[in-house]
DNA sequence: GGCGTGATTGTTGCC
DNA sequence: GGCAACAATCACGCC
């Protein structure tokens, strides 16, 4: 699994965020700035919200079912996890209405799947206010991994020894 | 008992 | 530009 190591480094950097989050000279600038960039881009995917090439993409070559997961990939265990999107927030609110309606149902292949279903059907106007919380978080979380950079440089890792209880 | 799987979309970073 | 991985969730299956 080379790749898992590839893409450690991936999630991992996300250097650029961080950048962008060490010089918070207007941190309410900053959050406007990424909620735009964000907002464009989404506008756009929810519009061509019909056949995604994500879609076409995934049945053309049937990903590798035991793939992806692998919860413990997280090499520090004090690094930020990655927040949620925008559909994930959804998917939140979706299950809880979804398993009031459909007790028998409790899979979440099910309720993921109608939940897909749902949000393709769903307006840009819907989506906005997930869009809006996910956009948040992801500036929580830049300035999470800045600061975790930033004690990371500092030599933190000392610390790492104790890493089962991180009490601030 | 504990861990992996599956199903979904969005985001992000590397090549 | 494309692709791959990961984020949450939880019942279920397997070892």
């Amino acid at each position: 699994m080379a790749k898992k190591a590839t893409k450690s480094k991936k999630s991992r950097s996300s250097s650029t965020s961080a950048a962008s989050a060490k010089n918070p000279s207007t941190p309410s600038n900053q959050k406007m700035v990424l909620r735009v960039k964000s907002s464009e881009k989404m506008k756009r995917s929810a519009q061509q919200s019909v056949v995604s090439e994500r879609e076409k993409r995934r049945t053309s070559k049937s990903r590798p079912k035991s793939k992806q997961k692998k919860k413990n990939t997280r090499i520090d265990a004090k690094m930020p996890k990655k927040p949620p999107t925008a559909f994930f927030y959804f998917l939140e609110d979706f299950r809880k209405e979804f398993q009031e309606q459909n007790p028998d149902i409790k899979s979440m292949r099910d309720i993921g799947r109608a939940c897909g279903e749902k949000w393709k059907t769903m307006t840009y106007e819907e989506k906005v206010k997930y869009y809006d919380i996910a956009t948040e978080k992801r500036a929580e979380f830049d300035r999470a991994m800045a600061e975790y950079i930033k004690r990371k440089e500092n030599g933190e890792d000392q610390e790492t020894e104790d890493d089962s209880e991180f009490d601030e």
